[in-house]
DNA sequence: CTTAATTCCAAGTATATTACTAGACATTAT
DNA sequence: ATAATGTCTAGTAATATACTTGGAATTAAG
């Protein structure tokens, strides 16, 4: 029941392209050395970000991304959903496309999935981006500047 | 954010033990036989269960399986966390010993998996295999007995 | 116009994990 | 004595993860 890097990452870069969205455009380079992960690593998590129509790109020199929304808009699952699929706990209680098994009309155990994946669902879209960097603001005042995301 | 088959698999053999409770000691090979699954591959399930008190064993021919505690007190959370580990999403926020970053003592991210943490455990514990027999009891009635798991 | 900085794209790859299988041994009811 | 079980350890094929590599396209700045 783990998250992979992807997910992980995304949230934490997404975070980082909020907290610096004010700025213009954002250098994955930029939020690769601020965050200490692959640039490479990430060009892939924002292609797929951009996909989604979550983030904007701007090509060339002096290029980046910007959030394709606004922070109050964008929410943690759905940046989570984009990179890592549903978050619904087994294929078969997948909000889309469920694979369903023979059995699936009358189910025992998928009652549990389902109520794990709705729960899931409503913690992370209940969570937006401006949230975050809210807290983020609380925890790093000005004067003792520690960047934790 | 998948469960793997050790807990899938692990929850219907544990529900198909709950159900023939009452019949003695049950063999890894009816449960096998019955839940369409591999019997070598649920030994290793089981002896993971009965390390974690969950089930008992009895040896020797006629030997077979029972609930260590009544289906009223075995929730799916101490099945999945027995077999899974802790359905944390990521590794820093394990309830027993996070690994913690650097960073963990005001990490803005950490907060969102722990929430995810809480809810998917919320639900898991309050679900027991005496709350899944009753359902299964209900969708199973004689006259039309179809053994959904 | 050239260069450097950037995004975009498609493959390749090492490592780890998953989901088993195989086989030998121990125990016990019949 | 035998057959039916659980117990234990090791092996293994397939898949997924977490990247890396290399090059092409685009564009701001000098």
């Amino acid at each position: 029941m783990k998250l992979s890097t992807k997910g992980r990452y995304g949230v934490k870069a997404m975070l980082d392209l909020a907290i610096h969205n004010s700025e213009g455009h954002i250098s994955l380079k930029s939020i690769a050395e601020r965050q200490d992960l692959s640039e490479n690593y990430l060009e892939q998590l924002f292609a797929t970000l951009r996909k989604a129509g979550i983030v904007k790109s701007i090509r060339g020199a002096q290029g980046g991304y910007t959030l394709a929304q606004s922070p109050e808009n964008i929410t943690v699952g759905s940046i989570l959903r984009a990179l890592e699929g549903s978050l619904a706990p087994v294929e078969c209680v997948t909000e889309s496309e469920p694979t369903q098994c023979e059995r699936s009309g009358a189910c025992v155990t998928k009652l549990i999935w389902e109520r794990i994946r709705d729960r899931v669902n409503e913690v992370v879209d209940s969570i937006t981006l401006e949230d975050l960097v809210d807290q983020y603001r609380k925890l790093n005042t000005k004067d003792e500047f520690i960047y934790y995301i």
